[in-house]
DNA sequence: AGTTTAAGACCGACCGGACGGTATGACGCC
DNA sequence: GGCGTCATACCGTCCGGTCGGTCTTAAACT
């Protein structure tokens, strides 16, 4: 997680309230949500973002690397956020239920990143995209782990593959870009908690 | 890339396997899933489909209509499938299983018109997006239908928002095309199984 | 039957412009 | 005066789309 330096004091009278650097990558995530990353220009971020060129090229090697930091935002945070609640207290169901709840939260909290996420992994270059793969795979297994704890314990049922469950549910987060808006009448949390329940209910022994 | 496959059906000497039309629309859409709309350029496709742009500007008024193609044809068929199924007989469940199964099954037959379909519908201009979102939501509702008739038949609990259970199973076929892969061990029936299976689970009462 | 005509199917050179990226330099700060 | 931070001008490439033309086929006409 990056450490947001208040630096509000009385700066240049231009509209530079965040770092350059940072509003580049604001700007650019709305930007490739929006429109995606091709439909988006290097011209449409920087005019977007106040600045030129040079300025982005001086901070980012590619409009590519500008992508990756996407992904490499959300990825870093949602795994120490898995991390954590992975090792903390509770049954294998408890933690399942606070995993899948978090994920959904988060998710919503950054529905922009995740409308990159799942739309345009495919637009950075082979070495990035495989680094990507890599901590995804990482996050999912260990998702998975908690999934397969329950299925030890007895509290969910062992008949369906835990690596399909996984991506059974994973697939509805990366999905919720697609449909979810911010200003309608479902809370974060509350659809976080209606498609906990379905996940846990799925899995539940009868 | 040279494209000079001979198909094992004993068809004419000339280069004529499925009429033109049909083969730019293929092969257009196996590029657009592994490359991406914007990903590949109107010469790789007539290129792949071994004629030249005056044939595909013949056919097609542009690039996008050819997107726009991939889009009709997936929804129309998925759509004719769920009508078949939801005015047959069965017991709310039943269909719903029927539905649910029969949607993953379709979706991986045609992984790649999945993959275009959830990665490329922001690159269709404006009129064309909102026609193909009309004529999804037109399926969702349909969805939603054999949902609320199983809640009131008393099989599904009531306490979850038929609308969020059809995003939330919709999302899970939309994403098939990121991770399955068809020379693994599942099958499609398989994965259409244990999805099913985790839906209704999800949804009865206990 | 032989000839003309029309239409569809397809070719391929070409155009205008947008786009990612670079080179160079100005301006302030220690 | 060197270094970080950006602005400006510019380049080479590629891409969607166009347009005049050719070839094939078959109906219409004599």
């Amino acid at each position: 997680m990056v450490v947001r330096s208040k630096e509000s004091s009385g700066r240049a009278p231009k509209a530079a309230r965040p770092p350059v650097k940072e509003r580049l990558l604001r700007v650019a995530t709305r930007l490739f949500a929006r429109h995606g990353f091709e439909g988006t220009s290097v011209q449409d971020i920087v005019d977007a973002a106040g600045v030129t060129k040079g300025a982005m090229y001086h901070y980012y090697g590619s409009k590519d690397d500008l992508l990756f930091e996407v992904y490499h935002q959300v990825l870093s945070m949602q795994t120490s956020h898995l991390d954590e609640i992975a090792v903390g207290p509770g049954t294998a169901e408890e933690r399942l239920r606070a995993a899948a709840g978090d994920v959904v939260q988060t998710s919503l909290d950054n529905l922009d990143d995740m409308i990159v996420f799942f739309r345009s992994l495919h637009m950075l270059p082979e070495d990035k995209q495989t680094q990507v793969r890599a901590e995804r795979r990482a996050y999912q297994e260990k998702f998975r782990a908690l999934v397969d704890e329950g299925v030890a314990a007895g509290t969910f049922r062992s008949d369906i593959s835990s690596d399909v469950v996984v991506h059974y549910f994973l697939s509805v987060v990366n999905q919720l870009g697609s449909w979810y808006k911010p200003d309608g009448s479902l809370s974060p949390g509350q659809v976080g908690n209606l498609f906990t329940e379905l996940l846990i209910g799925g899995l539940a022994t009868r």
